[in-house]
DNA sequence: GAAAAGCAAGAGCACTGCTCTCAACTGTTG
DNA sequence: CAACAGTTGAGAGCAGTGCTCTTGCTTTTC
């Protein structure tokens, strides 16, 4: 009884398994807005109308491609880090975690258009997305901790910093205190400098990738490299 | 003679205008993606096919809409820098023009997508797009030009940074030590700095935009500033 | 076995970019 | 002034899109 009920249901996880790998390579071809669930229709053999009892709307399955985009990139970072074998060399873990976010971003540009560029349409990410969305940032913010849990000296806001700027990301703070156990006391100037580490670190990747380089980087490995290291440093890591 | 000949061509020139303006209005509310010809059309009230004399493709229209914006960016940047009367406080002038991008992208969030977002479909930009493209970048690496003639110290890469970094980006100091007048002899760690400040500049906006910072900064206005402020600082700048 | 639910297919609506043809109009030249 | 080219706008049409609705058919449930 179960089993037969199991028996529609499973094909219908395996039908939509089967839409949502053929949007998964169409997606890889012809960037987000152009993906047209009439072409993923006719790759998996069946008439549009009939995608739609699985995925309601071409948003749903843009999320569904969203959703699966983040765990790949978060997972990509988080094995990247996993690989060092010295927990302690938080400079390597860092360094690794910075250059798997940008080799996943290269080898699959319009997964990372999907996810960091201009939003779709009148499309807006639902709840759905948020959860694996951190998942990139929980680990870079985890690595910035541990190197700063041993008294190191936190980075200190500039000479003539406008005020405002640490309570203008209280929430962050907020969430990188939970996130790090319940070790607590996170100085807002190092949640600071992870966020605009974060921001520079894909500002500078879209920057490659959408081509506003050109003419002025030609390697852009090195390039990248030479930019994390020196997010880390300014972020006072050793 | 030449008067009536120009009386055709400045028709053209006024419908051009008319048309193009259309699209920006259109632009303003419908994102780059989602431009229609055919809306553009009803809206200066012809007819879809009557617009393609005027703009061969929708990608051409794009490309002239891009063109545009580009140069109200730049004249904004430009602009703000202008209206510093002490021409060396450069910090006060960093700051400003900065501050004028981020205004510039919040209220004109569909041109800054067009500009510094996914590009949309198989688009390339032109030639044409590309002198536009560097006003903002040019103003900024002038400010900090200006800051460093004196003799300021130059930034200093980080304690084991990886090499290979001012190779990478010998072309961006070629141009700059153009821009620079014949100054010549801008450090290669300077303009890297630049550069990643630019970058930075343009992530922290894109993540303000779409909504990347969400639960984490709650005044993007004052996390600006003190960003802006920090990149000064990283810049070497007093 | 009958009722309920799930499913694929097809037709259809309103829209898109773009091409082509046709008629009107503009400006130039014989 | 008249004929002739060049430019323009309109309309029809093609191939494509997202999405809805109806029509049969199969599977599950009672």
């Amino acid at each position: 009884m179960e089993k037969s009920r199991t028996a529609r249901e499973r094909a219908r996880a395996e039908i939509t398994a089967e839409i949502l790998a053929a949007a998964r390579t169409r997606l890889a071809q012809t960037g987000p807005g152009e993906l047209s669930v009439r072409a993923v229709a006719r790759d998996v053999g069946m008439v549009s109308s009939a995608v739609y009892r699985y995925f309601p709307s071409r948003d749903e399955l843009l999320t569904a491609l969203l959703v699966h985009a983040y765990d790949e990139l978060g997972a990509a970072v988080e094995a990247a880090d996993d690989a060092i074998a010295d927990r302690g060399d938080t400079r390597e873990r860092w360094m690794v975690a910075c250059r798997a976010t940008r080799e996943w971003a290269v080898s699959h540009p319009h997964d990372y258009a999907l996810l960091y560029g201009s939003p779709v349409s009148g499309y807006a990410a639902p709840q759905d997305t948020v959860l694996p969305a951190t998942r990139v940032i929980v680990r870079l913010v985890t690595i910035i901790v541990t190197e700063h849990r041993d008294g190191l000296p936190a980075p200190q806001p500039p000479a003539g910093a406008p005020p405002g700027f640490a309570t203008s990301i209280r929430q962050a703070v907020a969430a990188i205190e939970e996130v790090g156990g319940a070790a607590g006391d996170v100085p807002a100037e190092l949640v600071g400098r992870s966020l605009m580490a974060w921001s520079s670190l894909f500002g500078v990747i879209s920057f490659e990738l959408w081509g506003h380089l050109v003419g002025s980087v030609s390697d852009h490995e090195a390039y990248f490299d030479g930019v994390a290291a020196r997010l880390w440093h300014d972020l006072g890591g050793l």
